[in-house]
DNA sequence: TGTACATCAGTGAACGCGCGTTCACTGATGTAC
DNA sequence: TGTACATCAGTGAACGCGCGTTCACTGATGTAC
């Protein structure tokens, strides 16, 4: 495993996914270079066409991962509140937000992803998993199944406002406007009012 | 005005800021090439430069431009609805969204903005101005001074909500996700909700 | 256990390309007299 | 009104660069016997 000097790399799949993603962070999702990624992955630059058809399925990889870690962030956040309170949305709600402030060039390439793998099942599907997570607490909340068209309009402007948040953030447009933003109270405060009946 | 045939342009300023700005709406804007902008405005790759220090300060032009269409939007909009009115402050967060989604590569440009310019004075004075008028709503609505904190502090939150609406909107997630969106009815549903007392 | 061999992850060099920008220039325009 | 001249917007060619990707290859690994 450790043997970087080897021939062989051990793991360089995930290797260059790790190089792409530090990358990402660095200089943005579109100031990435395969060049980059295999200089400090440490290998040449065919290697990586091993493991990936091109850039782009490099980058689908880098955005796969980055849904990943935000899901299980959002399903953390929840433990420990009882399943569609105003508690347990708020802290799925931060968590999606807490997220992009960490990552934020991952969270720009997860929804900025362009080439022809934007439109790629897994991509989709990770995407719905995501949203998944946050359709199970309204369903619980509502006490009605999570593809109920109810469950689906309370969800969506949530998502909506935390998204949009966490690009106001990431861009510092709250800083720009002078806005002081006091961020636990901020999702609190309007996911009750989104949750309201 | 009319002698494109000519030596000298005419407005090459204005021909290129356009040229740059359809091609950012065809291609988005990390696919803008100078080259492209001067095939467009039909002129040689160097004429730019008489206009602009560098591309990061066309885009710059492209993206002052579209801030002041959008802000002129957002003003028409409340045309017609009392100052500060629930009707007024919708119609204004459906103009912010609608310009969006009919100029979508500039909207992405005008946040996504890299570069030195990123942090220059002509961009957030057009932006301070365009939350001005959002903060004149809701100071209109509230009584109170447009700097007042409670002011500031009911307003953030709905420029939040219609930005998560237009990225998730122009990113089609509400379609990946089969989330029907009726636009005029849920942006006044959730405005109302972000204005209760 | 030892050897022959298929597999395949990685190498190193090279490719063609489009990019942003610079340079010395040229030709149109407008002003002074 | 006519001419000389300064100004400067646009030209055309060229630059150096980093990019994504391909190619024939090489060396490490693991399996069959």
């Amino acid at each position: 495993m450790q043997k970087r000097d080897a021939y062989h790399h051990g793991d360089l799949r995930a290797g260059l996914v790790e190089a792409a993603r530090a990358l990402v962070e660095e200089k943005g999702p579109d100031r990435l270079s395969m060049t980059d990624a295999c200089r400090l992955a440490g290998v040449s630059t065919a290697a990586p066409y091993r493991h990936f058809s091109d850039k782009d399925d490099l980058l689908l990889a880098v955005a796969l991962a980055g849904l990943g870690r935000q899901r299980s962030a959002m399903l953390t956040a929840t433990q420990g509140h009882p399943p569609g309170s105003e508690a347990a949305v708020s802290a799925m709600g931060m968590a999606y937000v807490t997220f992009a402030l960490s990552e934020p060039g991952v969270f720009r390439l997860m929804f900025a992803l362009t080439g022809p793998h934007r439109d790629s099942a897994a991509l989709m599907t990770a995407g719905r998993d995501t949203f998944a997570v946050l359709l199970s607490q309204i369903a619980a909340r509502l006490n009605r199944p999570a593809t109920d068209a109810g469950v689906i309009a309370r969800s969506f402007p949530l998502w909506t406002f935390v998204h949009g948040l966490a690009f106001l953030l990431i861009d510092e447009k709250a800083q720009a406007m002078q806005v002081p933003v006091d961020l636990p109270a901020l999702v609190r405060d309007n996911t009750r009012r989104l949750l309201a009946d």
